[in-house]
RNA sequence: GCGCUCAUAGCUCAGUGGAUAGAGCAAUGGUCUUCGGAACCAUCGGUCGGGGGUUCGAAUCCCUCUGGGCGCACCA
């Protein structure tokens, strides 16, 4: 598949050098060409305003320079008609002949169709969801986990090679938290006398999750762990707790590729390595305030005892950062730095980073120790959602895995549908905050759009079952029988390939979802006028309609799976 | 206080400096059904938070103000 606004900025190109060698038009340095569909129909299908804005550089009338354009411009097979229009510009008209024989192209690409080769040989990386094995995956992390998986997916669909990675540290202080929540549980479901901490404990999980644990652990091993510590409660809560976690996020069609362990960078020295290569590049000091301190900071830090800084603030961060406490404990600012460091060593050409506003600050501090260590930081792209509001009866329902108060993935899912899930997380821009409403999710209803989208592609499966039942085939149908209205969705249709770049590009996943709704749009019209087996139609027209069908029902089921989502014949 | 982000139709939200700002839902009025009505058609609805600026052209870029959210640890 090939995009038709690269073709057609190729040839714009082509046609201003060929003009300006013509000396129709002066030298100038070559603007971006941006070409685009308008925004309605009878200003054609693809349109450039690049004429607009050379006015200034060539001195000439935008209407002059884009005749010039035009008049040199050799036209693409797929377009009929090149109208240049005041004040100045360049609209194209697609071949309806060629338009009418993608539905061959469609078909014969099967579940391939629209798949793009632009960044072929290219390998990405998608890092998402990360959560510890502390507790089950909520909903605000279920977001990034849905535009991680999807961003894949259209990663995919561009012509990457993607690995999904899941990035966790079962070594730090929350895990052995969870490690001796659950130890208090054993010992409670033993009737052991044991104190359980109320929810002003903060190092107390609180999660009833952790109750059935003990009593699935009782099962197992009976009374003998109740002198261990809590490191093999630890170790069982982890295990137990990923298989859910897994779980739950296989429901809704993510599966990672890699899991990797915070503590690997440890075990191997990784993370050291990396602070002799700071130190080495003059970046690190020790100190026990950072070197702009002022005399309250000073006093302030008393006798702390020296930390290791790393002067981020010689590329631009607000602050210095430290690397090591003076505990000799490194903080979480290292292992990330590391972390990355050995992401890029894979080779990866483009690592993509999902994070949630509560962690987005983080990022550039490991930008600024990759930069150090001289590596290329811009490789790195993090896509930063903004946070999710669970509203039940109009109200904010807070969640907190600590005290034992949440909505799961595993509650949303059974309350609407994976489908369902997986649309609402997608369909916002990741920028901006996200209200999912419980209650509306619950209810069955057309106010829902993933019933929308998802009855398009059930409708064209009712059409085949149909159509077999009366023994009507596609087989030899002659697509050029097709009228304005498969035209319309086809138009539609050929734009997923723009969409998927799109999204690709600016690593804006919500595109596909907006997309979905848009195509739906354009078939639901057509399915009622646009009939296949009814008695006024005839044979030829039957079968060249059920071709169509044939097609549209391939480019539904292709964006659903771009979405993770099912593609269903009856529902 | 500083940084990031958001503010667009009654509600939830799209909108890559271009042509008359768009969807879905809700509301109102129609269609009355040969393949699934979870559908279709029409209407209503906007000082794009306020104010400046840049530009031939601004919802979009810059400045500023207002109001939300998230950060700003030798926590992860």
């Amino acid at each position: 598949m090939k995009l038709l606004p690269r073709t057609l900025a190729g040839a714009v190109h082509s046609a201003i050098t060929s003009a300006q060698s013509a000396g129709a038009l002066p030298a100038f340095d070559m603007p971006e060409i941006d070409v685009r569909p308008p925004k309605r129909a009878e200003q054609g299908d693809y349109a450039v305003s690049l004429a607009l804005g050379l006015a200034k550089a060539t001195g000439m009338k935008p209407l002059d320079i884009a005749n010039a354009i035009a008049a040199h411009l050799t036209r693409p097979e797929f377009i009929a008609e090149v109208e240049v229009i005041p004040p100045g510009f360049i609209n194209f008209r697609l071949d309806e002949t060629w338009l009418r024989d993608q539905v061959e192209a469609i078909i014969a690409e099967g579940d391939k169709a629209f798949q793009l080769d632009l960044y072929a040989g290219k390998r990405a990386q998608v890092e998402f969801v990360s959560a510890n094995p502390s507790g089950p995956i909520t909903v605000g992390r279920s977001r990034g986990g849905v535009i991680g998986d999807t961003m894949a997916r259209l990663l995919q669909a561009a012509g990457y090679e993607v690995e999904r990675e899941y990035y966790f540290n079962n070594a730090g202080r929350q895990m052995r938290n969870v490690g001796s929540s659950l130890k208090i549980r054993y010992l409670e479901a033993l009737g052991k006398p044991v104190v359980v901490p109320d929810s002003g404990d903060d190092t107390f999980y609180q999660g009833d999750y952790l109750i059935e644990f003990a009593h699935d652990l009782i099962e197992k091993v009976g009374e003998s762990w109740v002198d261990s510590d809590w490191h093999p409660f630890k170790d069982y809560a982890e295990e137990r707790m990923f298989g859910w976690i897994r779980a739950s996020l296989a429901r809704v069609g993510i599966l990672h590729d890699v899991y990797f362990n915070e503590n690997s960078l440890y075990e191997s020295g990784a993370i050291w390595k990396v602070l002799e290569a700071l130190e080495a590049g003059g970046y690190v000091y020790r100190a026990t305030v950072p070197e702009a301190a002022d005399s309250e900071e000073v006093e302030e830090a008393g006798d702390k005892g020296e930390a290791v800084w790393f002067r981020s603030t010689h590329l631009g961060d607000d602050k210095d950062r430290v690397l090591v406490k003076s505990s000799g404990e490194p903080t979480y600012t290292l292992p990330d730095i590391a972390y990355h460091v050995n992401k890029l060593e894979r080779g990866f050409d483009l690592l993509v980073n999902i994070l949630g506003a509560d962690h987005g600050a983080q990022y550039k501090v490991v930008q600024y120790g990759v930069q150090a260590l001289g590596m290329d930081p811009s490789k790195i792209h993090v896509i930063i959602n903004q946070m999710v509001r669970a509203l039940r009866d109009g109200k904010e329902v807070r969640m907190s895995t600590r005290r034992g108060v949440y909505d799961t993935l595993d509650d949303l899912i059974e309350q609407t549908s994976a489908d369902a899930v997986r649309y609402m997380l997608l369909a916002r821009s990741a920028d901006s905050h996200l209200n999912f409403d419980l209650d509306l999710a619950v209810k069955r209803s057309n106010e829902n759009p993933v019933y929308y989208i998802r009855y398009a592609h059930v409708r064209c499966a009712g059409i085949f079952r149909e159509a077999a039942a009366r023994g009507v085939s596609d087989d030899g149908a002659d697509v050029s029988l097709l009228g304005a209205a498969e035209l319309g969705f086809l138009r539609k249709a050929l734009e997923l390939g723009e969409v998927i770049d799109a999204a690709a590009r600016f690593m804006e996943p919500h595109r596909i979802a907006f997309y979905a709704l848009e195509l739906a749009n354009a078939f639901h019209p057509i399915f009622d006028n646009v009939r296949v087996m009814h008695t006024e139609v005839p044979p030829e027209l039957a079968k060249a309609r059920l071709r169509f069908y044939r097609a549209a029902q391939g480019v539904f089921a292709r964006v659903l799976d771009l979405m993770g989502m099912s593609a269903p014949d009856v529902m």
